[in-house]
DNA sequence: CAACAAAGGAGAGCACTGCTCTTGACTTTC
DNA sequence: GAAAGTCAAGAGCAGTGCTCTCCTTTGTTG
């Protein structure tokens, strides 16, 4: 931090080894973290594999929370660019193909790293509390990715009126959704936002299913059909249309 | 097992000590549950707080994971009995007003709990995986609770035919569905089973990102009105009409 | 009632964990 | 070349799960 901004010098060769470092510290801990699970992550072991006696990566990490952190940053940035690069394929204003686009990469990520997804969006590990003013920024990617779509669609009136019958939204609601249109700068109405939140924690809920083994061992076989029936119900939950 | 069907006596002092010893176990084992979370979850830490040392409680529990599974057990049941207690003062006929208690029931539960219901429906703990022949059954209870109110709905012609655009079921998730629908003894069609199969991971979801705090520490207010509005729309998406 | 077997508690011990502190060697800078 | 900064290594502390042995308590049986 202090040292970047005081002097724009090249890195010495000892900040460079010091970089490298730390990155293989992160790198054997994902290793780790993915093996083992989150609550099993030993930073002696990483030590280890690092080649390095176990007292000597205090130097680089000051305590194993502060390596959860590296890895729930890390985690985060991987699956916002992830999910980034996958909407960016689809057409601006091809509304509903980028968010079935950001819901197929949000599971297709959470599958192929389960133990950095439930680092992100499993349980919290207990007695460690993220550091949020490191983690909101990265930790809010896909969810202001997916907000930025749906109202993204609204501003352009490819947001169909909701079917089925109208649910009334309550003044606290109302309040909450006022709040959150405002620091996002956004433009569609309470009803629109609500169901917006909703398909977000149905998004991450169907997703959570699937990795934490919620569904039983064999009941479902067609699973990425299951998953996207859910983003076709989800999509229209939305508002959002085809061909929008 | 093999004593309780030899002879139907009943049970002895010691059989009384040793059962009064296993219940005090984990009683005391939810409190740290509670207190410090799955993954801190320490047999020597009980087995202090019941007043012994710490290799005595293996005379009466396997190991640090049976400990778990009947800490697992014990939350599924007791959700279970919640939901069914909430269900059960709703008449028999009022789908939408039972899929609502069903619903609050589970968010009240986890609320109240939330080290158990991370146990229950978090990051799987690294390392352990379930005994299913133990707790496939008290794990299945609330959606074989849901379950049965949406197929009695449907029965009843209660379930109003779905708005918005029709969803094709592709064949795998149609076998599936098929497979669920003959286990299950069901009525519903693949439509209604694949939105039934929503709308469960979708109330997960929705209580998951509550207690697990992924909303943000401010975000939202009025976290329950949040909660019903979402109960609401999700009715709407299981075909249950209110007044029904 | 006495002898015997089963059950349970206590303690030591092993290998592991996160983390701290000190020691000694190395590198950079003046 | 000396001073200052950096870092690896090792010992050590308190905690963990778990096993083993020893010894007391308890219940049953001859």
């Amino acid at each position: 931090m202090t040292i970047a901004d005081s002097k724009a010098k090249p890195p010495t060769p000892r900040e460079r080894a010091r970089s490298q470092m730390v990155a293989d510290i992160v790198r054997l801990g994902r290793e780790h973290l993915a093996r083992h699970g989150a609550a099993a992550l030993s930073l002696r072991a990483v030590a280890r594999d690092v080649g390095v006696v176990s007292s000597a990566v205090y130097r680089y990490v000051e305590s194993r929370d502060e390596l959860l952190t590296l890895l729930l940053i890390d985690g985060y940035n991987e699956l916002g660019d992830h999910v980034d690069a996958a909407v960016d394929a689809i057409p601006e204003t091809d509304y509903a193909g980028r968010f079935k686009a950001l819901g197929l990469a949000v599971r297709t990520w959470a599958l192929r790293e389960p133990a950095s997804y439930a680092l992100l969006f499993g349980s919290p590990v207990p007695g460690y509390q993220a550091p949020g003013e490191r983690t909101t920024v990265p930790g809010t990617r896909v969810i202001l990715r997916l907000v930025g779509i749906l109202d993204a669609a609204y501003r352009s009136g490819a947001l169909a009126p909701q079917h089925g019958p109208a649910v009334v939204i309550p003044p606290g609601l109302a309040a909450d959704m006022e709040a959150v249109r405002a620091e996002l700068g956004l433009a569609a109405d309470d009803e629109f936002l609500a169901r917006g939140v909703l398909v977000w924690t149905s998004l991450f809920g169907a997703v959570s299913f699937e990795v934490f083994g919620q569904y039983g061992a064999d009941t479902f076989v067609a699973r990425e059909e299951l998953f996207e029936h859910h983003l076709s119900v989800l999509q229209g939950l939305a508002g959002l249309c085809e061909g929008h």
